[in-house]
Order: C-alpha cells, then structure tokens, then sequence
RNA sequence: GCCGUCGUGGCUUAGCUCGGUAAAGCGGCUGAUUCGUAAUCAGCAGAUCAAGGGUUCAAAUCCCUUCGACGGCUCCA
C-alpha cells in the first residue's frame, strides 16, 4: 500500500470517462468537494493482496495519526494507481477502499471516496506548511515505515530520526537580551531584518526571491572552485587559490581548538554499516548516506566525525582527572547524500570539510560550563574568518525540561551576543542533544545556512559505552558535546562571497580578510624596463606577493588585480626607483572606479601587512610568481 | 526525489518563434606598441551546438529520454 497524504484547503474531482475497470456509481459521486481536508492518494498494490484487511487497518492507523498531527476529522480518500509499479487486482483495490473508507466513518471520520477505475480532473489547493506533504508505504509484516526508491527497486531504511523530526512539535521564540522571551508575532522586527528573514525561513520556509546564488559565478570567477562532472553533484574539485583559503581557514580553525586544549585525531572515511553501536546511531541522526560494498561489507561514508571519536572514546581509559577532555578531527570529507534538489554551489554540498570537535564533560555544569566557552570561541572564530556578528543570526534550540533549569544561562547567551535570537523549544527530547545552538548566515536570498554549533548529547556515552573513573573509583557516564567552531568551510568561503557580494552592492568594494586573500600584494612594472626592480620590490615584500609581468598597459593590470580582489597593488616605474618608494593602491580604501593611491615605502607596506596577517597560519603562494608564467583553470 | 526553467568555442552570450553555410565580445596565440592607475591596436586559431534517440531531403532549431546547473517544493544533526 503507498499513500500520499496532502493537507488541504480544498480538494474536488470530477469524474470524465470510465475505464474498463471503473466501478459503478451513482451521479452524486461523479463530483465530489472538500474543504479544510486531509486527502489521501491510495495505491493498493500486489503485496497487499493477501491480506487486504490488514492493509486496510494499517492505511487507517497512519491517517489517522496525521489527523490528529494536523487537526481535522475530515478526509477525502482518492485512488492514485501512480503511486506504485506493482498494483493489485482492481477487485481487491476497490474492497480495500471500501473497507478503509467504512473503518474511517467507523472512528468518526467525515468521509468522501473518489470512484475507482475512472479518469478524473482533480484541483487541490495543498497547505504547504510542514506536514502537509507526507507520504507512507505499508508492508505486511512489517511495523516500520520505509520509503521506496523506485530507481533502484530497493529500499532505502529512513533513520528513526528523520521520522522522529517529523513528529517533533516546536514552539518559536525570540528571546531578547533583556530576557524577554516573546511569541515571533508579538516581537518588533524593527532594525532586525535579518532576524526576520531568518524566522521566516525557519518557520514558514517561505522565500520571495529568485535570483541565481552570486557565490557560484565568484567561486569560478576568483578561480577559487568548480563543479566536477566526472562526480556525484556536490562535490567540487578545489583549484589551487581555492585550496589556500581551505587550507588557511582549516589550519587556524585547528589552531584555535588546540589552544582550547583539543587533540586532534585522525579517524577513517567509511564505517560497518552493521556495527551494532553504529547502526544504532545511524538511526538517530537525520541524514542520509552515500553507502558503497566492498567485499561483503556494507560501507557508509562518514557524515561527522562523531563515529571515529566515539568509538576511539570507547577504548580510552579517562580519569576524572582528564576531563573534560577535548578531540579535535578535521573531516576532508563528511559525506551526506542530499537531495539532488537541495544541492547549491558552495552551501549545500555532498562532501564537505568540517572541524569536528568533542569534549567530554563529568557532569551537566561542566557541560553547560565548555557550552559557554566553545560558544564565544565560535564567535571570535567567525569573526577573524570575516564573518560577524551582524553578518549572522543566532538560534538556540532546547527542551523544555532544559530551559526550566538553566533559564539564566540561556539569557546570558543572548546577552553575550547583544541582539535578539530565535528560540524553538520542544516538550520531548526528540534528538540526541538537549541544547544546541547554531549561527545561521543570511544570504542574499535571505536563505539561511548553519555555520558554527554546538550541541549538548546525552545520549552518546551510552550508546558506544564511553565512560569515565571518578574520584571514588566508580564508572560514570560523560555528557558529550559536539562542536563545529566554523561549521563547513566550503560554507564559510559560501558566506564570505555572498558578503563581498553584498558589500559590492551598496558601493562597497569587495574582497577577502587579507590573511585570506590568495594574493596579498601584486606588483605592477610599468614597462619591461622596470622588470628588475620590480622583482627586488617583490622580493622585499612580506606576503604572498606576485608580478603582473604581461605586456599590458598600467590601467589594464591595475583592472585586473582588482578583479582578484588584491588588497594591494604596487606600481613602480621611474618614479618610484628614483624616490625609493613604491605607489600603492589599497582596495579596502578604494571606491568603485576610484582607486585610493598612497606613495609608501617598502617598509611600510610590510608593516601594514603584517598587522593584518601576524595573528592567523601563512602558507605560501601556490601559483608562480610572474603572470605569464601561470595556466589559467577556468 | 517532485515540478519548472535553462544547457551553443576556455568564459559570457546571439542564432531556436518560422528547420537550410553557427555569429560576436572576453580570454588564448602571433605581431605592433614600452606605455603612470579600473579594458592599447591588428591578425590567427578555437564549436561533433550537454549526451543519446526520433521526425525530416535537411535539426543548434521540432519531439522523446538521460545527465547537469539554477529556481520552487520537500529536506537541512
């Protein structure tokens, strides 16, 4: 049995042309009108037949439930023959029906039946909010639902938690730093736009916009990354500059998670799909996996690192002494099998590097305690990567049960941010974690994108039997948290563009963090005649330096390092070898069109740039220093 | 995954309605220019028009299928 379920302003039908299987029906069921209805597309199919009650019973169990989840009493069933490959006889599909339709009016259920066998026009006017759509398969012997891949003819297993999320009530809020906890509808959006986006993203998933994602021609515009056809879609090949922004967000996210004290690890790509702790997991973590077979084994591909680390956890021998105890693992990839529909250039992809971190915690208080601090370190971490606080909206997301006992502390991460954040709050732990926040950038699109979180897990220890000695000498169980200090770099490189794009917008001219930016300073010779000293300047320079040494005019390779984003550009030429100085023109005090000059010495420059760049990793330039001496990638 | 739009040299696009020799700019190469702050001039090379199938005397153009990108839906620890 398939069913689809759709919650519905309206739905009619009207009956057109017989076929030779329709069942007989008076004129009054030629039409038929609903409103304010649960319609439910029925496919009976060749499994059910040998027990058409119970299949029956079961169709009426599940719409049931999402009657109640929905809150109507009202259903129009419909048969829909194109919900399945492998349908019934039409006998037992219209006995089906009928008894599905007799076991609802049974329950008090006001129902209509679209007649079997006929073609029909339907319009249905579908809600739209997040449970509207929904669909079932029902299986004889079988309690768990599972979704059909028809492509494959195989079934995919829908972890527990992607179902669980289905049933997961939320309440919104906004809680404000003065502790105000408000309905979103009473809340003043006023100066908060982007807030407003975002809760309207979060809770009515509505957008107004279509435009083309500007990231996606930046990304292979700066040369930076690409699709890769020979591929599954996202996933990207990386060129070299693209590389080196990966390379240095990477090195100085690990940086910052050493200095709190987090080892880092290194744990393998793919896992026993059959392992029983992992199996267990699979089915409390709401994604999906690219899965491969090797041998007789069946593989997933990790989508965290959480898998590795736990399970290295596991075979530690941890002191209360050692707590709490910090892993740091940066997966180059973590895998998710997004739908194909949800892929977009460098936001959402199927393989993506994330730090990965996880402290274990004696008790609640030190967990709550390292929240707090690996929160404020994801703020700095943003910030220093070019992403901040204004750029960002916070949501913070828990139990009700939580919230009732950490109240205070909940405020203060408002406070600590100064500026409203979307709560949701649910009555029953339906995840593993009971307090979880996330920083979500806001695009152009006003689509929001997770970056940085951390979770509290409660349930983790347990399950791959993760322990601890206290000081008494008894076993006890640790609270785990997980934290992604940036979230994935792809998307933090996604952000950065899709600012630089907005910056470009309103006038501002864009570019990346200097310590970021694959070219720190181009020098420009004016004629080949000044090639030589150009190279000495460069030579002198602090930086990733390059020489723009075409046959070019000045005002064309000064266009052109600006359409790199360069920070600065050095032009020498008579003038500058008689002064000693060079000419510098310094895009984060330019206007469009109107580059800003300043004559400086040497000295000077490296000063400034040494101020910009001294506190985060330096890897060198990846490409040649001259410019003919480069192959161009797009 | 579903619905819709799109896919033409390396890049950006014209041509597609109404079938008949694929056009341009950028980039590349060659030559001239040796140049002072956001595009120097000229020439040359470069395209089985996403892939596969169909209709036709003839397909970039019409039809079907597949793949990919984007938008919407769904989803998003």
């Amino acid at each position: 049995m398939q069913i689809l379920l759709i919650h519905s302003d309206f739905i009619e039908y009207e009956t057109k042309k017989s076929t030779p299987v329709a069942e007989k029906i008076d004129d009054d069921l030629k039409k038929g009108r609903m409103e304010e209805v649960l319609a439910v597309f029925v496919a009976v199919e060749k499994s059910d037949e040998d027990k058409p009650e119970y299949a029956a019973s079961q169709t009426v169990a599940e719409i049931k439930k999402v009657t109640e989840q929905v809150k109507t009493n009202r259903v129009m069933l419909y048969p829909y023959a194109h919900l399945s490959s492998s349908l019934s006889s039409p006998k037992t599909a219209i006995e089906t029906l009928k008894k599905i339709e007799e076991l609802l009016k049974e329950a008090q259920f006001e129902v209509k039946r679209a007649p079997f066998g006929w073609y029909k026009s339907f319009t249905i006017k579908c809600k739209g909010h997040p449970l509207s759509e929904l669909s079932r398969t029902i299986r004889i012997g079988e309690e768990k639902c599972v979704m059909v891949l028809k492509e494959k003819e195989k079934e995919e297993v829908v972890s527990e938690a992607l179902k669980s999320e289905a049933k997961a009530t939320s309440y919104w809020h906004i809680l404000t730093p003065e502790g105000e906890l408000l309905k979103p509808e009473e809340f003043d959006f006023k100066g908060h736009d982007n807030l407003k986006k975002f809760v309207n993203y979060e809770i009515h998933k509505s957008r107004a916009v279509d435009k083309i994602p500007p990231h996606v021609e930046l990304m292979r515009r700066l040369e930076l990354a690409d699709y890769e056809p020979g591929s599954d879609s996202g996933n990207m090949r990386f060129y070299p500059k693209g590389r080196l922004m990966k390379s240095l967000i990477e090195n100085y996210v690990l940086e910052e998670t050493a200095k709190m004290g987090a080892m880092e690890v290194e744990t393998p790509l793919m896992y026993d799909m059959n392992h029983p702790t992992l199996k267990k997991y699979l089915d409390r973590f709401p994604a999906r996996q690219y899965s491969i077979e090797a041998d007789k084994k069946q593989l997933f591909l990790r989508f965290a690192a959480c898998f590795g680390q736990f399970l290295m956890n596991h075979d530690m021998t941890i002191s209360y002494r050692n707590l709490p105890l910090r892993m740091v693992e940066l997966t180059r990839y973590s895998f998710r099998k997004e739908q194909s529909g949800e892929l977009v250039g460098l936001r959402r992809l199927r393989a993506f590097t994330m730090p990965d971190m996880h402290s274990l915690c004696k008790d609640m208080d030190e967990a709550v305690e390292q929240f707090n601090e690996q929160y404020n370190m994801c703020i700095n971490v943003l910030s220093k990567i070019g992403i901040n606080l204004s750029d960002f909206e916070v949501a913070i997301r828990f139990t009700r049960d939580f919230y009732e006992e950490n109240r205070d502390f909940i405020v203060g991460l408002v406070k600590t941010v100064n500026k409203p954040v979307l709560i949701e709050l649910w009555d029953q732990r339906f995840f593993y974690f009971v307090l979880k926040f996330e920083f979500n950038y806001i695009d152009a699109m006003d689509k929001a994108s997770a970056l940085s979180t951390v979770q509290i897990d409660v349930e983790n220890a347990e399950r791959y039997g993760i322990k601890y000695i206290d000081s008494t000498g008894a076993e006890k169980r640790p609270f785990i948290l997980h934290c992604s200090p940036s979230g994935a770099i792809e998307r933090c490189i996604y952000a950065l563009l899709e600012k630089a794009n907005m910056n470009s917008e309103k006038g501002i001219v864009p570019m990346f963090p200097v310590w970021l930016s694959p070219t720190q300073v181009r020098v420009i010779p004016v004629a080949g005649k000044h090639m030589e000293y150009a190279k000495k300047v460069a030579g002198e320079l602090n930086g990733r330096v390059d020489i723009d040494d075409r046959e070019e005019t000045v005002g064309k390779k000064i266009r052109d390092a600006g359409k790199e984003w360069i920070p600065y550009v050095a032009v020498v030429g008579d003038e500058e070898i008689n002064s000693g100085n060079i000419t510098v023109t310094v895009r984060s005090e330019s206007l469009p069109n109107k580059p800003s000059n300043i004559k400086m010495s040497v000295g000077e420059l490296n000063e400034r740039i040494s101020k910009e760049i001294s506190d985060f990793p330096f890897k060198r330039h990846p490409l040649a220093v001259k410019l003919t001496e480069r192959p161009r990638f797009v």
